[in-house]
DNA sequence: GTGGTCTAGACCACA
DNA sequence: GTGGTCTAGACCACT
């Protein structure tokens, strides 16, 4: 478990984006309670106030609700899960198409590339 | 032609982003001779400071040349155009596969994502 | 009946707020029981010490009273009902036009304003 | 010009909702530059974070909009204001009405007791 | 100069 | 115990 933080990208949005992962992952679960800020303080070794701001970003985006004198719960609307998955990957994938067609990729170009990535990748496992 | 810049991302690596693609694409070729500082600073509406900074970033990659006195050119050195196209790809392809495994998808799920992805562009085209 | 509380505000003072209205609107009569405590905080899914302080809040108004051993009953002394009413329509209405000010609507629109909003209510009733 | 804050409400929203509203009404116009956070926390003698979330909070409604390295400005999209007022004073008068009901007023109660007061208040002027 | 992030440490209200 | 707010002071990148 690495816990160290860098690429520029401020601190609480990197940890918001690596709870969001692990929850669209399923690795945390609809009704968990996340550690109390001043846990994940020092799991992650970061201050308080930090990981405060990562919790209420993602309360922003709906992923997580916080009870009043309890703590911060994976939210239990379990559709946004689903639908915060669907639209990440839509917007991960057009991105990235954009960025290939910016460098001058044809779409031929691009998912041949992709599917020597992943063949490769697979073949590293084995 | 919109110059507004906006995304949190700082100006001059937008604005790097940008030429670099135009001579990656071929917009700007070999030897080409970029806009001065000051021109490109009209152009796109940008403090010339910040316009100072980009080439410096481009200079730094290898992709344009500073010649004392007379501008800034795109370089002549052109085998360095198709090694970072190539890395570039790399990168992306990579960068865009891992992010989608740590939402927890699948390599078919991607594959099929990205088919279904550039077909429907491809049909909204015609 | 839904009995979850949101908006930020402590839930005690929700909670009292509610009972306040209930007893203002005539639904609780003079010397009429309060749920005990614990009951309350099942009926509404709230710790019962939240009950606790919303009784004490309410008890500080003057509204309900506290009998020793026997449970906490709306007050028979009924002029409050009415004073409290009155006061909070006041407070109510001065508080609503004093917002309305701040956003710079005259007093004209703020009147055709609510104007329009009870008869599009009442119609909609219909 | 009173620069105390109070009513529990957290400093930054209440200094968020000020400016808000110096907006809305046309003190401040499209395209004004707020003061910096330093200056403005000595204007109102908090501390430059604290401003600093306030303008954060602004702007995540859009209402304003920070140009980096420049300072923040009141937002050159002017259709957003009139859409905000219109809509707080929407929010403003249901919320309003719905109390007044919760108490157990009738609509003509209601719209009475405005009209009594508006004109209380333009007689207190004369 | 500007906003943005982070820390350390304090205090508060809620449950 | 929990989250939330606030301060003081530092450092950083961008323009």
């Amino acid at each position: 478990m690495t816990d160290t933080f860098q690429s520029s990208q401020p601190i609480y949005s990197q940890l918001a984006d690596r709870i969001k992962k692990q929850i669209l992952r399923g690795e945390l679960k609809s009704g968990d309670k996340l550690p109390s800020v001043r846990e994940m303080g020092i799991l992650v070794s970061v201050n308080p106030n930090t990981v405060q701001r990562t919790y209420r970003e993602l309360e922003g985006v709906g992923i997580v609700e916080t009870k009043r004198g309890q703590g911060t719960f994976v939210t239990e609307r379990e559709e946004i899960f689903t639908m915060m998955r669907e639209q990440l990957k839509q917007e991960g994938i057009s991105q990235f198409v954009k960025g290939m067609h910016e460098m001058g990729y044809s779409n031929e170009e691009i998912a041949a590339g992709l599917q020597a990535f992943l063949k490769n990748e697979s073949e590293g496992k084995k």
